[in-house]
DNA sequence: TTTGGAAATGTAACGGCTTACATTATATCA
DNA sequence: TGATATAATGTAAGCCGTTACATTTCCAAA
């Protein structure tokens, strides 16, 4: 019911500046190919008129959209915004504009937000993590679009990624938090369910146990969705158990901040009583009091790598390579030494 | 270069299928107007076929995309999220798809992304505060896009928008720490060019240190972008003055946590030697140590009713009514009587 | 069997832009 | 000055859907 009123269209310019739309059209792309003084002319009439071209009718003709879609799982917490800010000021150098959809971490609503970029026409995609139905795999081949896995680096994956190895990265942390003499472990973690990441981290600190001498089945495991107040509420859950642990490692530093709270509200000493082990090193992470232990993520590094090789893919053809990069222990205030007079 | 395997369109899909492109079409929006034996038949083929419609061509040709656009200043920390995912949420139950695009706090990223939106079909626009170049209303106006503005609540506006009174809210914050003895104040905000939003907080300030018959001009200001480090660098600049504040406003909590951390480095207890308010009330504001006494902004509320206004008014013309939100202050334990042992 | 109307389907114009190709203007050189 | 290369511009055919309108099919009632 919006009153339209009639929206120029390069027609109306072309028709205002006396010259025809493939010169109007000209201008706007590549405007040394048209005399300066028409290319003034048309410019001004162009701002006149209030003319913007029309996306959908531009990449139905061009059968190209500059964009590249990026799927992540959530904006609720700041953990994906840094990489992603990276990735959009890079992709901007190379002419390319980001479109975010976020999923909640649900895959229904990845599936239906791919397939809305790819309708939208993004001419590449960046995903996180590589698990998810291989229909959309599929999906995505008979589009012909590319996608780009990151935030993972799956040694011996089919697919092309540009991440890091969570695995790795937190079997070094448990390895050191061993060495401190914690054997009572446990782990506040992602719902692991098409979450590669969340598995790989789980399986990290089970393999460092073992590798240890531990048994890997005395983790303990908590299963949550990525709140402050989840984490809260797994810990405490942890601290009232008979078995109560003296290292909680958690699946990002918004879980651990959680975490955190709750030991301050439960009068739990950190790290005296308990360590607590974050992951990303997101701001958060500095702020926390205590300052958080956790594991540093390459997000700028990762968005920067992703804009260069989807570019460049989709400019030139050139095959994305898989990159590692790597995860860096930080250590700060929440992890020290185990408790030896507990029972 | 990316060699697209044709992706198929809906010609190959009618082909295949033995009817017209119309039918095809049918089938995909007015399902009950086709028989039941062709509509599964057409389906089945577009399923193994993996069409999907082209959105710029679906948008030209019915001249409407069911999309809704948004403008925030950053992603970067979660004060937008909240009010974001409401936003969405609700769009979403009245058949609208969202689009985010985010500005950096700079009007002229912000004036292409509107440009941006509005080229790939945005029905309307969300927008953050209310003031930028009119030519830019002006913009909109010619292309039929409505925009509602929100965060901001400024009563006698000319265009209507659904927030809060910043003034008014950070007037009834301002008055209690007035009372509570403070006089010697401070405000570390957000830039105020091209920001309503922190230019109607810096005033409400002074209103109320002018009724509490305290000199507005007493009130130090430091402008700086919205980081945490950037807070921290602005409070200590603040401490390390002559003429130290016992109590700092902060623009957002984001600066308000920053600050604190400063003070703990510095061992400035808060809020014995000084207070510190923040605003937003993010989560962020709960978990700080000491938790943030700050300014709840109902961000999802805001969010919810942005999006019920722009859809109906999208869909039935319904105009949009400016809604004023109440904004409630928060007190937790940053706040304290000012100290009187001080010269 | 005929007939009228509803239901199902088809036809084709249209939306706004890009771009290959054709045409015209301008500059360069012998 | 005329021939020729080059720059500037124009023409018109797509790109891929939607939808008004036309046509065909089907069924029930007469």
């Amino acid at each position: 019911m919006s009153l339209k009123p009639h929206t120029p269209t390069l027609h109306d310019v072309a028709a205002a500046a006396g010259v025809s739309t493939a010169t109007v059209s000209r201008c706007l792309n590549f405007p040394d190919q048209v005399s300066e003084s028409t290319r003034i002319n048309v410019i001004c009439i162009i701002n006149d008129l209030g003319y913007s071209p029309n996306f959908g009718a531009k990449a139905m003709a061009a059968r190209r959209t500059n964009t590249i879609g990026a799927i992540i799982p959530t904006m609720e917490n700041a953990i994906f915004a840094r990489g992603l800010q990276a990735f959009q000021e890079e992709l901007r150098l190379h002419g390319f504009t980001m479109l975010v959809a976020s999923t909640s971490y649900c895959p229904n609503i990845e599936e239906e937000q791919i397939r809305s970029l790819v309708a939208r026409g993004a001419d590449a995609l960046l995903l996180i993590g590589h698990e998810r139905d291989p229909e959309i795999y599929r999906f995505l081949q008979t589009q012909g679009v590319p996608a780009l896995v990151t935030w993972a680096f799956t040694p011996g994956s089919v697919r092309p990624s540009i991440g890091f190895n969570n695995r790795a990265a937190i079997y070094e942390m448990a390895t050191e938090v061993i060495k401190l003499g914690h054997t009572k472990l446990a782990l506040i973690s992602a719902e692991t369910a098409m979450n590669d990441r969340a598995k790989a981290r789980h399986v990290g600190i089970q393999n460092a146990m073992t590798d240890a001498g531990l048994k890997p089945s005395s983790l303990q495991f908590i299963e949550t969705t990525y709140n402050i107040e989840d984490g809260a509420n797994a810990f405490e859950k942890l601290m009232k158990s008979d078995t109560r642990p003296t290292a909680v490692f958690c699946g990002n530093d918004v879980l651990a901040v959680g975490a955190l709270r709750c030991a301050r509200e439960m009068k739990i000493s950190v790290p005296d009583d308990v360590s607590i082990i974050g992951f990303d090193d997101i701001e958060l992470a500095q702020v926390a009091y205590p300052a958080l232990t956790t594991v540093h993520v390459p997000h700028r590094e990762m968005g920067r790598r992703a804009a260069i090789a989807l570019a460049n893919y989709v400019k030139e053809g050139t095959p994305i390579k898989a990159v590692e990069l790597k995860a860096r222990l930080v250590f700060r205030e929440t992890l020290g030494p185990a408790r030896k007079d507990l029972p």
